[in-house]
DNA sequence: TTGTAAGCGTTATCAT
DNA sequence: ATGATAACGCTTACAA
């Protein structure tokens, strides 16, 4: 009873602590330490006796306790501007299975829909001593949210988007965005509209224009023509590419027998939108995307892959390998791609 | 010099500690706290010298050693199946929103996807004095998950799925399947199919089964037919969706005139298929869902909306007002759901 | 191999 | 309004 009220003075603490399966086990509470970490230096019989009073009494180190000690949280950060976007949902799944394979928690930073969706408060605060390193999966951060970032002394990596001065691991837009347009070219397209995810606000953000690029070189080595009426805009979503084709077709302009997308949801929005204006794809429209998404295979999309999974699962084993000592396991790496050809794209109708 | 030899003698900290500012500011670490947490007792004059030294000195306070301190670690736990597929990703957003309002962290526990898909490690070590709440989103719990979670002694709530004995938010699965089998019905439907999500093996999971219940009750208090080769299973994701539309179409049974779906991503997978194997939707078969997807109006989906990121919110919002000391804020709630009357439904074809 | 004890950076009690 | 100071539970030299 004196025991209870003792341990309920303060903040009510709850649980078992070192101290008690010490006691229990007739040891010291650095015996009880080493011996549930798995350290050397105890011997086998009392490791066995510790192992199992801390098993009966439900004995889990705090880590407020240990973190304190340490110096490390064992947790690492994930910063992401959406979840439940195709890649960013993917990229937390990756980065869960290594973090979780080597014991490591997951904090989960959302910068997007706070409040009026642009109330994103993104402070050091937010993540300073609370993790031991930080995966930015990011497609734009303010200048200011750089700026915070940069002041964080702990590894730091980034997939998704390119940061300055950061590591990051990522496909390689350029040559990925290459593949899909020369597909098109291959299949005998000339006429090919592009829509791509620049809103031309976010400075931060270069994968939409590499993708661009990608696309204006390809055309211009090919002497390709490239109208304006035929370079549409969107933001990644499915959405946007509704809107991109419902633009595109109600334009007088000649209509193109070909769109690029910089994104597979944004080619989906197109294909819903075809379908519903009665042009069919890929007779009267080809259209390919980026990424694989989920749902490619069930519509046949024709697609160049990549797996931000993987990205991320990688980018999280650096970061953990930097954290357990091996300096330089922190750069940036290029992930593949592969096209894959499905039933949205064909020749051009004759 | 004798001093940072002195902090970087053991595990190698940094940053600014309560003491540096407390020193810097000519008054005790006492003062400190209370002021930088806000707490009255300290005079506006102190109070505003001491953020002003702990801002320039970029003092973050350690969450490790206050977490020790108060026992309380100022985060909670979103315990998910999966992160990428729509419910628990907006549901993440969801919960999200409030704790970050709140500021709390959120720690992802993600059960899926490790290693060979079903090694799902979910122990009481991984939750336990991590987090001072935990929301739980899921589908399928095996006893021995359930049972891990019984035996934590935080504030607990489920959304997503009944769990036994614990608080949960979620809408009326029953109302809100039967309500999408009546508009079917309405349309002049007879000849309806169900695509259920039950593989009668998830135990712990009863919304498929509720949703089949509707179902038949609701045929039966019609008195319509409901043909055993109309029943089809899957497991809520789009490619289980096409595979049921492709058994029901090949099977050599009538071909019923609309399908119910309990899940929008089911249904799409049936869509997709229908318009692979010529089948129009909805002059043909008339295709109803459950979620609200995100896709679901770019696709026309007739659905039941429901908000799981509100959903969580809500949840969330309980946990924390918990943790705050409003006893009995944890409890059921039943969250809304309404018919969205889209384009894949219309009357049988006459 | 095991134990002792000094931190780790806060918070909270109790004086002042 | 402010300041000492004892926890909080664990880790880790260092001693035994």
């Amino acid at each position: 009873m004196a025991r209870i009220t003792e341990r309920s003075q303060r903040g009510g603490h709850s649980g078992v602590s070192i101290e008690d399966v010490a006691a229990a086990a007739g040891v010291s509470t650095a015996t009880v330490s080493r011996a549930v970490r798995g350290l050397p230096r105890v011997s086998p019989a009392t490791r066995e006796k510790i192992l199992e009073v801390a098993g009966a009494l439900g004995y889990v180190a705090s880590s407020s306790a240990s973190g304190l000690a340490t110096g490390r949280t064992k947790t690492i950060g994930v910063l992401a501007p959406f979840v439940s976007r195709w890649f960013f949902s993917k990229a937390i799944e990756g980065a869960d299975r290594e973090l979780h394979a080597r014991q490591y928690n997951l904090s989960l930073f959302n910068l997007g829909g706070h409040g009026s969706n642009r109330e994103r408060l993104f402070s050091k605060t937010m993540v300073y001593k609370q993790i031991d390193a930080l995966l930015v999966l990011c497609m734009a951060l303010t200048p200011d949210e750089l700026d915070h970032l940069q002041k964080i002394d702990i590894p730091l990596i980034v997939v998704g988007g390119h940061v300055e001065e950061c590591a990051y691991v990522g496909i390689d837009d350029y040559a990925a965005s290459s593949v899909a347009v020369r597909h098109l070219i291959d299949l005998g397209h000339r006429d090919i509209a592009l829509l791509h995810g620049d809103d031309e606000t976010d400075l931060n953000f270069d994968v939409p224009r590499v993708r661009i690029l990608a696309f204006t070189d390809v055309m211009a080595a090919e002497g390709l023509p490239m109208r304006p009426e035929w370079d549409e805009w969107g933001d990644f979503t499915v959405r946007s590419g509704q809107e991109a084709f419902r633009r595109l077709w109600a334009s007088p302009a000649p209509k193109p027998t070909a769109i690029f997308c910089a994104s597979d949801e944004m080619a989906m929005g197109v294909i819903f939108e075809a379908a519903r204006a009665g042009v069919r794809v890929p007779e009267d429209l080809s259209v390919v995307g980026i990424d694989d998404h989920d749902f490619a295979d069930a519509m046949g999309l024709t697609t160049v892959r990549q797996r931000p999974d993987e990205q991320a699962e990688l980018a999280t084993k650096m970061l953990l390998d930097e954290l357990n000592g091996v300096a330089g396991a922190v750069r940036s790496a290029v992930a593949p791609h592969q096209l894959i050809v499905r039933r949205t794209t064909a020749p051009p109708p004759s």
